[in-house]
DNA sequence: GTTGCATCTGTAGTTACTACAGCATTCATA
DNA sequence: TATGAATGCTGTAGTAACTACAGATGCAAC
């Protein structure tokens, strides 16, 4: 295996800052890496491929204990799809009812916006409807 | 002015825990309460209304920041319909962004969940599509 | 030789709380 | 009146997932 990615080659491939590379690495969802004779990092494209990983995770929405839960799962080499699956779906989960408390909010917020005569005096409805007698 | 509810009773009647309460004090959000003579809080009419407005915004999903413009704005007893409109359209704007990105994320999940065979061998489409070569 | 970029380590800051530890006080009850 | 439970106090540390430095080092190019 070849090592000759820097960390700031990384980072561009991936989209991840490199001091969030780094944190990776304390955190150990990211393996530390071998260095140069100057003791700068080097990886190779298995990190890519996992950094990436770790990447796509997070943008949908996964926490770090939940990327590491799933790279445990693929490293232990023995997981099955159910085990994914549940992992998965709980999150799923998770995003609709996000979703729902921030629809909510949305329409309330809409409703007082709504409400709201932009005027240039001090009465109005929004504030009253919070800070009510 | 009366000042005779404890820091308990007030947390009971806002729904506000008592730490959370103290850390309001601390951040400032919340005026420093008189103090019994054994150096307790007592808290009056007001600062229930205030804490129960605080309540109130947080469970919109308005930032402490964001509040705090917003009393700050009641306070100096001088604004316009026009401020508050303006702080809380930004915010519902903010909240149909994230709705937008969860929802973003939901769909790829639900593909993916649906995708899954659920089975017990260890060849998952949900990994497939993230840890790809 | 010096300029400038990349990288290094380690620490502190962000948001909005929550969870103690260890102590003082107050209240209800026996 | 004694005592045990409940309440409150201060202050600190932990949570999540980074981000932003400060100050040092390395390395290539001109």
């Amino acid at each position: 295996m070849s090592k000759t990615l820097s960390i700031g080659v990384l980072a561009k491939h991936t989209g991840v800052n490199i001091e969030t590379i780094r944190f990776y690495e304390k955190q150990g969802i990211l393996p530390v890496p071998s260095r140069s004779s100057s003791g700068r990092r080097l990886y190779g494209g298995e990190d890519l491929k996992r950094l990436s990983f770790i990447h796509q995770c997070r943008k949908l929405g996964f926490s770090l204990k939940e990327v590491e839960s799933l790279i445990n799962l693929v490293d232990s080499g023995d997981y099955t799809c159910e085990q994914v699956h549940e992992i998965t779906a709980a999150h799923a989960k998770e995003v609709k009812q996000k979703i729902k408390s921030l629809t909510k909010m949305e329409s309330v917020l809409d409703g007082m916006v709504e409400q709201c005569s932009r005027g240039k005096v001090p009465d109005c409805p929004i504030i009253d409807s919070l800070y009510g007698d």
